[in-house]
RNA sequence: GGCUGAAUGGCAGAGUGGUUAUGCAGCGGUUUGCAAAACCGUGUACAUCGGUUCAAUUCCGGUUUCAGCCUCCA
């Protein structure tokens, strides 16, 4: 049985499906105006692990992560490129899906787009209009009346009178309360826009994901997740909608991950402190990144720094050399590291207890040799998505030289027959400067890059 | 101010009421022409103050510090 950390009831529980082996999986994606950071990749990656390792288990996911392609960020963005907001998102989201192909992110099944979505969307705002759980405002905009749902914060803990006295929320004269958000905007001149009952305007950004996850999952689904940012007011405000809307149970368990940060602050679009995905490939290899990101659990926060970056790219060249030589497939065996991975695994999705598993298994392989225990390395890590590629093909990095690499092996291994220790020193220091380490086996010479 | 969640060895990061996490780095050794890789060995870590207990880093309470949310944010 598999537990998982519920954000809902602020604990670990027993998942236990609506239906038996399937899982409707809905995790908030991107807003499309800029390419990924790191922060969007740990999403990504995350949310990748936990449908690869349910899958793995057994289950049937059905996963939906979202595209938010048209809200004010987009608009404003559009504008000041002065092109159409459609060939800005068109980008962005290209370059999302080469991003996390990169780190190894296998596609959702489904990707709704809020823009494809208006007419699920128009529904269910007419929906909550027909039940009173949402107005006509002053300025014409479609506002949910969050006094009308009883449950109204319930997810993130807290109480109305405590966001009233809040300071920072601002005072829109045209809601009759202030936390009351818009549901449908109305278009300015210029604006992209759509026809609805309450004029031309646009979804507000919480209704596009209580909309899209409803039409593609049913009512009431299994796994909700995101960013821990998104808890409030975003995943707060889908309850009340959907739950107001289908008088249904919306989500049994919301999961929520942790953010990567720099210098222990948060990385974000707002702070400007962040790197992108694209940046940070330019230095170290899509593996390297997507280890790092599971080195910590999904949950706690992720301390993005180069030192980490280069110690998870020693630990995974390490194990990629316990693989090194052998010609593996992945191979199941059911032994005490089948069962402390899953173990590890199957609570909350420990992924830094199940690497140590991976790294005791490595040191197994080394000592014993056995093809057997290798395939069973490379399988494990298959459920995290690691260790995939040819161990060679990632030692190797992308050297381009690999024919002058091999010729100075040559020459040197020739200058070792003749026990010429100089020149063979000589020729492997020069190879050392150039970032290329030799190990001389019984099999002869190989080498990596460092 | 309200609500969350954290504080673990040089660094990162799990976990546990009494027994080795794991990785990186360091040190000693085996191996090697020398290296590298690998293997073996090596570290009185658990913010602080109280409480519960035969026993607490692990449970409970206070304190301090940090992060997040309360405004767009993954």
């Amino acid at each position: 049985m598999i537990r998982i950390y519920n954000s809902l009831t602020k604990q670990k529980e027993i998942f236990t499906p609506i239906e038996p082996d399937k899982i409707g999986l809905y995790v908030c994606g991107m807003t499309v105006y800029d390419y990924c950071h790191l922060g969007h990749a740990r999403v990504m990656v995350v949310f990748d692990m936990v449908v690869r390792y349910l899958r793995s288990v057994g289950f049937s996911v059905n996963y939906v992560r979202n595209i938010t392609d048209i809200d004010d960020k987009i608009i404003q963005r559009a504008n000041e490129n002065g092109e159409d907001f459609h060939e800005l998102t068109a980008r962005f989201i290209q370059a999302m899906h080469e991003d996390s192909e990169a780190l190894g992110v296998l596609a959702p099944d489904q990707e709704p787009r809020a823009s494809q979505s208006i007419a699920e969307i128009i529904a269910m705002v007419q929906n909550l209009l027909d039940k009173d759980h949402a107005y006509i405002a002053e300025s014409g905009d479609v506002c949910y009346a969050i006094e009308s749902f009883k449950d109204y914060g319930k997810l993130s803990g807290k109480r109305l009178e405590d966001l009233r006295a809040g300071e920072r929320v601002q005072i829109d004269q045209s809601k009759k309360d202030p936390l009351d958000f818009v549901l449908w905007k109305q278009a300015k001149p210029e604006e992209p826009s759509w026809e609805s009952p309450w004029g031309n305007g646009r979804p507000g950004w919480h209704i596009e994901c209580s909309a899209m996850s409803t039409h593609c999952l049913g009512n009431h689904f299994d796994i909700h997740g995101g960013g821990m940012d998104l808890q409030f007011p975003h995943h707060e405000n889908e309850i009340a909608q959907s739950e107001a809307a289908t008088d249904e149970q919306f989500v049994n368990v919301w999961m929520h991950n942790g953010f990567v940060r720099i210098n222990d602050e948060k990385m974000s679009k707002s702070l400007g402190n962040f790197f992108t995905v694209r940046e940070i490939l330019e230095r170290y290899q899509p593996e390297v990144v997507r280890y790092f990101m599971l080195t910590s659990h999904y949950r706690s926060p992720l301390n993005y720094s180069d030192q980490e970056l280069d110690a998870a790219k020693q630990a995974l060249t390490r194990l990629y050399t316990a693989l090194r030589g052998f010609n593996v497939s992945n191979s199941e065996l059911d032994n005490e590291y089948n069962q402390r991975f899953h173990a590890a695994m199957k609570d909350d999705f420990n992924t830094p207890e199940a690497i140590a598993v991976l790294f005791d298994l490595a040191k197994k392989v080394n000592k014993s040799q056995s093809t057997e225990l290798a395939g069973q390395l490379r399988q494990l890590a298959s459920i995290l998505g690691l260790l995939q590629a040819e161990p060679e093909d990632y030692l190797h990095g992308n050297t381009i030289a690999a024919a002058e690499i091999e010729k100075q092996i040559a020459e040197r291994n020739a200058a070792r027959d003749n026990r010429d220790w100089a020149t063979a020193d000589r020729i492997r220091d020069q190879l050392q400067e150039q970032g290329i380490s030799l190990e001389d086996g019984a099999q002869g010479t190989i080498w990596r890059k460092i």
